[in-house]
DNA sequence: GAGTGGATTTCGCAT
DNA sequence: ATGCGAAGTCCACTC
C-alpha cells in the first residue's frame, strides 16, 4: 500500500499536482522533502529575501521548516517546530507559506520549477544517545571527586547563586569552600568573568572563610589564563573524554560498538 | 544530458549500486540526500549513538553533513563544512562515514536500506540579503544619532576596550561621553554585566570625565532593569524594525515585493 | 509566560 | 591558527 511506504516521490510535478501533493501530504502529517527553482522571503524578528535558484526544502511533520542550499550546515531560512502551512498553485508557480503564529512570522517560498517531491512517512523510534556534554562532567565530578583532586567533597551540585549557578560545589581536604565551574570546551574570558561574578556572591554570604574560585575544563585560552592568575583563581584541566570514561564505569549508559 | 540535470533519483537502490551513487556524486562534486534506515554513531567533540530507524541524510558539495529525524529542525547529528567521505558496500548494507580531520570528529552510518538517493546539482548564485541583524541597528544609529536622543553624536563605532568592544561610542549634547551597547532582542542581566565590564575600562581611561553607559534595545527583561537602575545606567528602546526603516531610506538594500 | 544558560553550538572577524 | 562575541541563534529548564 502507498500509504505505507517510508517514501513516495513524485518527479516534475506541474504546479497544481506539486500543489495537491504538499496539500496531501501535510493533511496526512507526513514530512516532506521539495527540490525546486525558488525565490524566499523571511518576515519576523529579521527579515530576509533570497533571489530566484534551487534548493532543497524540508519539512518535517512537527512543523519544522528548513531551506537549504547547497552549501553550508546551516539553513537559509528556517522556522522551528510549530509552524502552519498554506500551499497554492499559482499562475507564478506554487506558492508555500510558512506561518508561525506566535512571533508572527512568515517565509514565502514561490517554485517557479519544482523539480522532485518526496513524502516521507519516517518510522524511527530509536532513543538519542549522548556522551560527554557539560552535564556529563557534572555527574562524573560528583562520582568521582577527586578528578578534581584528592579529598575533594563535593555538597550540592548547581549551588544557586544570585544569577545563575556554580556547577560543583564542596569543601577541600582543609575545609576551604570550592566553587567550579565547569566547561567542556577550552575556556574562554567571558567564562573567568562569571565565575569571579558567582564567586563575589559566595564570598559575601561566607564571610570569613577561604574561597576557592576554580575553572575545570579540557583547555584555557591564552587571555583567561592570564586572568585567573591575575585574581587568584585555579585552573584544572579536565576534559568530557575524561569524564565520559568515568561515568562509563558507573552509569547505565552504554557504547555498543556496531562497527 | 543526465549530467546536466539539476537533480537525479535512484530508487530503492541495492547496497552496492547505492555506494556506487554516492561515490560517484561525491566525485563529482554533487549534493546528496538519502533517505534510508540507518544506525548512527558519533565520535569527537562529544560522542552519540541512535539505533536503527529511518532518517534523511543530506551531503552538501562543500563537504557539509546533516541527519535529519521525522522532527525537530535541529539535525540529530552534523558536520560543518570540510568533511572528507568514505563509503562502501557491505554484507550489513551499506556504510558511510564523514570525517572532519582538524578535529578528528567522524559521524558513521551504516545504511541497512536505502530508499531513495537524490543526486543534486543545484544552481544558485542568488544573493541572501537580511536585513534587521545587530549591524544593521548600529548602521542606522550611525546614519541617524537621533535615534538615540538628540543633540548625541557617535565618534566611533565598536570601540576597543579590554576584551571586546563598545557598539557604538559618542558624545552628547553636553559633552558627555555615552558608550552604548546594542542588542536586537530583549536586553537581558548578561547584557548589562557586559556594559559595566566596558564602562570600567572606559571610566578608567577617561578619568574625571562623566561616563553614560547606555543599553540600547527593543525590550528588556525586569531583572536586566532592575540592575540597570541599581548601576546608574540608561536604558534606550530601539528596535531593529526602526532601525531598518532609517537604513531603507539611506541603504541600497532594497526589499522587493513578490507576492 | 518570562528569564537564564548550554550547545558536538556555528559563524564571522580581528589579532 | 587563536580568541572572542553575535546569532532571526535554538533548546531545555526553572520560576
Amino acid at each position: 500500500m502507498s500509504e505505507q511506504q517510508s517514501v513516495e516521490h513524485y518527479n516534475n510535478p506541474d504546479p497544481a499536482n506539486a500543489a495537491k501533493t504538499i496539500v496531501d501530504a501535510l493533511n496526512k502529517n507526513r514530512s516532506l522533502i521539495i527540490v525546486g527553482g525558488c525565490i524566499i522571503k523571511y518576515q519576523g524578528r529579521a527579515n530576509s529575501e533570497l533571489g530566484l535558484g534551487e534548493r532543497v526544502i524540508i519539512i518535517k511533520k512537527d512543523g519544522s521548516f528548513l531551506v537549504h542550499r547547497a552549501w553550508d550546515s546551516q539553513p537559509v531560512n528556517w522556522q522551528p517546530p510549530g509552524c502552519i502551512f498554506q500551499t497554492k498553485s499559482t499562475k507564478k508557480g506554487v506558492l508555500l507559506k510558512a506561518i508561525r503564529k506566535k512571533l508572527r512570522e512568515s517565509i514565502e517560498i514561490l517554485f517557479s520549477k519544482v523539480f522532485i517531491i518526496l513524502v516521507l512517512n519516517l518510522k524511527d523510534e530509536a532513543e538519542f544517545i549522548m556522551f560527554g556534554s557539560e552535564e556529563d562532567m557534572q555527574r562524573a565530578v560528583l562520582a568521582k571527586p577527586e578528578l578534581i583532586e584528592e579529598g575533594f567533597k563535593p555538597i550540592l551540585k548547581e549551588k544557586v547563586v544570585v544569577q545563575g549557578f556554580v556547577d560543583v560545589y564542596g569543601i577541600d581536604s582543609q575545609g576551604r569552600i570550592v566553587a567550579i565551574e565547569l566547561k567542556r570546551r577550552k575556556a574562554q574570558v567571558q567564562d573567568v568573568v562569571q565565575l569571579l561574578k558567582y564567586l563575589e556572591d559566595i564570598k559575601r554570604k561566607s564571610a570569613g572563610r577561604t574561597v576557592r574560585g576554580m575553572l575545570a575544563a579540557p583547555d584555557i585560552s591564552k587571555e583567561a589564563s592570564v586572568m585567573i592568575q591575575a585574581k587568584g583563581l585555579e585552573f584544572k584541566t579536565l576534559s568530557p573524554k575524561t569524564c565520559a570514561e568515568v561515568l562509563k564505569l558507573t552509569s547505565s549508559k552504554k557504547l555498543t560498538e556496531f562497527i
